[in-house]
DNA sequence: AAGTTATTTGACAACGTTGTCATTCTTTGC
DNA sequence: GCAAAGAATGACAACGTTGTCAAATAACTT
């Protein structure tokens, strides 16, 4: 099967009784082969355990091969869901999945960007929230037309792959969680707001409430920034008021996390006193004592079709549709079971 | 400065009145080249904002440029942190730098790393606990001659570099804090004991007991595995002991949370009823509540020193000594200010 | 000062692909 | 059936470096 010499295309081209560059076309899935050929030479391929050499396509294409990721969120279980994702559909086609972060909070990000496309030449793009949402940064890369896809952006672009789940619908979803296991005061810890899909998971979470009825004077909303810490301070904020909340929704897992840490530690048992959900579903929701209770979305699913679909706008310059909804899944565990 | 041509090696040597080979030797710090012209290429290159075509260098000299770094530890600060040292190193040198997870869990993570290997070469390695113990990842580098450093490794091994703290120093110090705070019912949680320096981290924390003489019977050992869940039963067995433990020394950050949470719960207060200190100084230990008192290791610093150490060996094929140790440094905070 | 040896430099052919463009087959249209 | 158009193939020159080896220069010897 898998041979260790260094094979190449001649040797290949060679074995098959076709020329070096039939071959070549073969592996850039150029057309104009013959399928019967193209079956051959895939077959030999196959056999000799034949892998392209990627610097020299490189170095003969101008392509870089390479596609990256930007984010600026350091939640290592997104992260590495959205690189295994990546990197499943990259080796099937011979790229390599690099991810780098870009911290919108200084300043120079815009210059560090233009830093990194000018010094690493990429073929195509994938930003995830918030960085989805940051006009700067599309547009630099719109302007040197390079393919980018959006994962869970909160407003679509056109000239974008935009990927995403319905974040107002998993808000509501969410809310109604809470509201069928009989909490009818209910709070919602928010993101930062520069992060769209808080938005919309609130959304999604009014909707509920007037959906069912609440009174407007039984909710609280409290503003939050993704943080441990703003978790904990959402709780002082629930617990000074008189509401007596019962139901919280938190817009992430690690302020759901900050938010239970507040109440044990104010004496407030979760989940018997205090319901608590949360949203990504994060190892540390797995692991939290109680473990609690999110919404998980598939998101390496979502990056390799994100992928797969800027491999395929390379290789036919032309893309099809743009817009892809994913399903996501309630993990139901002991914070709100 | 910069420009946005791309420029080639000819355009530098012709500009310099060289040729293109003596610019090549220049950017590979080759030997003989005599000083006066090194410093007109470098500064030609300089002016004109010349990059090397990484490519093509692969490509010609069949080197990747790649320096890839295997670890199995998701620790989000643990891993930019070696990360953001390594890539500090390569980029001065046009080297590319990797992380790839090989799960040591897996019965074929052997298997993973051989068909990683050659599917893309390296041209050196950074293995970080607890891959930097792991003999048999070792012998598979060793065996391909590729340049490797060990980060924090618990035996030291000859044919690599080996870059670590003095973990059982540090253990002492984490002890001695404890002690010096007027805490004489000491608990240590230990981490995997597949992970050396965890053991060596107790050894230190023995070392502290006996040289100020603390009694037996008011210490505790309670074996961990670095998880926070981990955590939350080694407080159970605290708080089920009679011994009225005080101050606890907790392996890694991870199990100093679990312990804290799970007292709170209890309705223990931290510190006041009870201190806690940890090991990282990782990013949850520094937004907990109360922030976490941890031992901090310059990992970016080691990263990057270990990350030049390697290209050093690749460029002179020869390396020097091959022990580095660095200095490490008590974060004071909350839970055992 | 001439003969040696060591150091520094350069010419030119790799490296393994893809781009270009000319060539040879297949269709298709009438 | 034959021309015209289209699809499939291949020959050969890039791509921007480094390796090899020979040539030129500098540094010692005696």
């Amino acid at each position: 099967m898998a041979q260790d010499k260094n094979l190449t295309i001649q040797d290949i081209a060679q074995k098959a009784g076709v020329s070096i560059k039939t071959v070549s076309r073969v592996f850039n899935n150029s057309p104009n082969v013959r399928q019967q050929k193209r079956d051959l030479v895939l077959g030999v391929a196959k056999e000799l355990g034949y892998r392209p050499n990627i610097s020299a396509r490189q170095l003969a294409s101008k392509r870089s091969f390479v596609l990256i990721h930007f984010y600026d969120n350091p939640n290592m279980d997104y992260l590495t869901g959205i690189h295994d994702g990546m990197r499943e559909a990259c080796s099937e086609q011979g790229y390599y999945a690099v991810a780098e972060r870009l911290k919108l909070k200084n300043r120079s990000y815009k210059d560090a960007l233009l830093d990194y496309l000018t010094r690493n030449p990429v073929d195509g793009v994938i930003l995830s929230p918030p960085i989805s949402d940051d006009k700067a940064v599309i547009r630099e890369i719109e302007k040197r037309d390079i393919p980018c896809a959006l994962i869970s952006p909160g407003v679509k672009k056109r000239n974008c792959i935009n990927v995403f789940i319905d974040e107002k619908m998993a808000g509501q979803k969410m809310a109604e969680f809470l509201i069928d296991r009989g909490h009818t005061k209910l709070a919602f810890i928010s993101g930062l707001d520069s992060h769209t899909a808080s938005a919309q998971r609130e959304a999604g979470f009014w909707a509920a409430v007037e959906a069912h009825g609440l009174k407007r004077k039984d909710i609280m909303r409290i503003g939050g920034d993704f943080s441990m810490q703003s978790g904990f301070t959402a709780f002082n904020a629930l617990a000074k008021s008189k509401k007596n909340i019962t139901g919280v929704f938190a817009a992430n897992d690690e302020m759901a996390i900050g938010t239970i840490i507040a109440a044990l530690r104010a004496g407030k048992k979760v989940p018997e006193e205090m319901s608590v959900v949360g949203f990504d579903d994060s190892a540390f929701a797995r692991a939290m004592w109680p473990p609690i209770t999110s919404l998980a979305q598939p998101i390496e699913d979502m990056a390799k079709f994100s992928a797969q679909k800027i491999i395929d706008w390379i290789d036919t310059k032309d893309r099809e549709q743009s817009h892809y909804e994913f399903a996501t899944e309630i993990m139901v565990r002991d914070s709100c079971p």
